[in-house]
RNA sequence: GCGUCGGUGGUAGAGUGGUCAAUUACAACAGACUGUAAAUCUGUCGCCCAUUGGGCUACGCAGGUUCGAAUCCUGCCCGGCGCA
């Protein structure tokens, strides 16, 4: 019996979707589910012991953050991730590939998974390589100069067929990830689920430099599962999922797929960088080459809108930083649309965030409260704040598994999407 | 009363003849954020038009010097400090 394995519950006729159960070491998952990211072995802003009340039924941690500080070695003699923080749900570690992308090639770039929305776009003017919003540099590149962090040897993170090497972000120190390396980290973070290390390419990288990259995560991939299997008391008690990449390119991103769904992963993990356009037209694709009674995970991904898609497409679980981030900085989701808390608008609002929401903040607190919080700069407002966006979505998530069992996938999502959208 | 220093945009506070509608910070008003180097970052921030750009009113008040003044001079008003 393998320590991680999805029971389908329920198929939606004609389609890739599927409510099911997760079940791992420390539990199951009711899937479709919204996995809270816990970068750091903590939810940012929310004490473990609150993340059930929110609807959150895993976590998901981050190799290189942890490997770092406080080292994997203390988090192990704390009894793995989920002890460590004191979760006893189900738990994950990403495998250090994404920082792969936002260490190296994006690095210090305002470089975004998803290419900036036309519509919303100013008009071009001249670009400005501040502003946040343009997309111009080349960053097929896999390596960048940093002129404040650069040490003896140059770059932040180097990507060779070995690995990668990089500098610490706290101390400038150097360091070295390979399969087996991130494998090894992961192991003693301990966590259910763990991902094979992966190169995450800029989503606008050339369709040269995507296809070199996705073979050398394809070798990666073996080499992950390889170091994975060999320990037989860790690979009693962790499943690992392989990640599928390729860019934004249909082409490779079947590929891959094939690829990994050949290796006798646990599941898998679909990997970011493509653009919103590319998310709809691909991800079915990518999931038809996938073998059905595996779980999928859709990295990083996380809008309302992309729940609806990617349980659309056959995914079983999602992470995003987006509701504890949005939380921090105001943004706060609402069944119809998101709004920024801290408008003079809200100043004397009575009413709950979302009139329509269950969640516990929402029980207690007025806008008018909140928008104070934030204004006067306490701590209380961002922490609310990402405990009524994650329960958003951890709550969508759970609508729509509902939806898929009882067949009303598509009505409740185009009566979710009217409103949310206005 | 005499002397002295100072009065700048919502606030604090630069600027001391032209490149000043005026550095900067805060406040204010918005925006962004998708496997978290993010409790972060970006834009706007005198008024009126405008596509670059243009016009108007502004640095306590009133005069003056000058081609040109927030910047120099004179008087007045107001405030701090010192001496009577």
């Amino acid at each position: 019996m393998r320590p991680i394995s999805l029971q389908i519950e329920k198929e939606l006729p004609g389609s890739l979707a599927r409510a099911g159960i997760l079940h791992t070491p420390h539990g199951d998952i009711e899937t479709p589910a919204f996995i809270a990211v816990a970068t750091k072995a903590d939810v940012k802003g929310i004490e473990a012991a609150r993340l059930a009340e929110l609807g959150v039924q895993g976590i998901i941690a981050n190799t290189y953050h942890l490997y770092l500080s406080p080292g994997e070695k203390i988090v192990q003699i704390g009894g793995g991730v989920g002890k460590f923080m004191t979760f006893d749900r189900p738990t994950m570690t990403d495998s250090g590939g994404f920082q792969v992308f936002s260490l190296g090639v994006g690095f210090g770039k305002k470089i975004s998974k998803f290419l900036p929305d036309e519509s919303r776009k100013a008009p071009a003017k001249g670009r400005d390589e501040h502003d946040p919003n343009s997309l111009l540099q080349d960053f097929s590149a896999p390596a960048v100069w940093d002129e404040d962090l650069a040490t003896s040897h140059g770059k932040l993170a180097i990507v060779d067929d070995e690995g990668v090497s990089f500098t610490s972000h706290l101390d400038g120190s150097l360091h070295r990830f390979t399969p087996e390396r991130s494998i090894e980290i992961q192991h003693a973070l301990g966590a259910d689920i763990i991902f094979a290390f992966d190169e995450c390419t800029a989503p606008n990288a050339e369709y040269e430099y995507q296809k070199e990259a996705m073979d050398r995560t394809h070798r990666w991939a073996e080499r992950s599962l390889r170091a994975h299997r060999q320990n037989v008391e860790k690979n009693a008690k962790q499943g690992i999922y392989g990640i599928v990449q390729g860019g934004r390119y249909a082409d490779l991103r079947i590929e891959s797929a094939r690829e990994i769904a050949s290796m006798d992963f646990d599941g898998f993990g679909i990997g970011g960088s493509f653009s919103k356009h590319d998310l709809l037209g691909i991800l079915d694709k990518v999931n038809m080459e996938l073998p059905k009674e595996k779980p999928r995970h859709l990295l990083g991904i996380g809008e309302p809108e992309d729940l609806f898609i990617g349980a659309a497409a056959g995914c079983d679980t999602f992470d995003c930083v987006l509701p504890t981030r949005n939380g921090r900085t105001g943004g706060l989701y609402t069944h119809h649309g998101k709004i920024q808390i801290p408008n003079a608008e809200y100043k004397e609002d009575q009413n709950p965030i979302d009139s329509e929401c269950t969640c516990p903040v929402c029980a207690r607190y007025t806008k008018s409260y909140i928008h104070h919080l934030f204004r006067t700069g306490e701590m209380l407002g961002p922490i609310l704040a990402s405990q009524h966006n994650l329960y958003f979505l951890a709550n969508l998530a759970r609508r729509i598994r509902e939806s898929i069992i009882d067949g009303s996938f598509e009505k409740f999502r185009d009566a979710f999407l009217a409103g949310y959208n206005h």
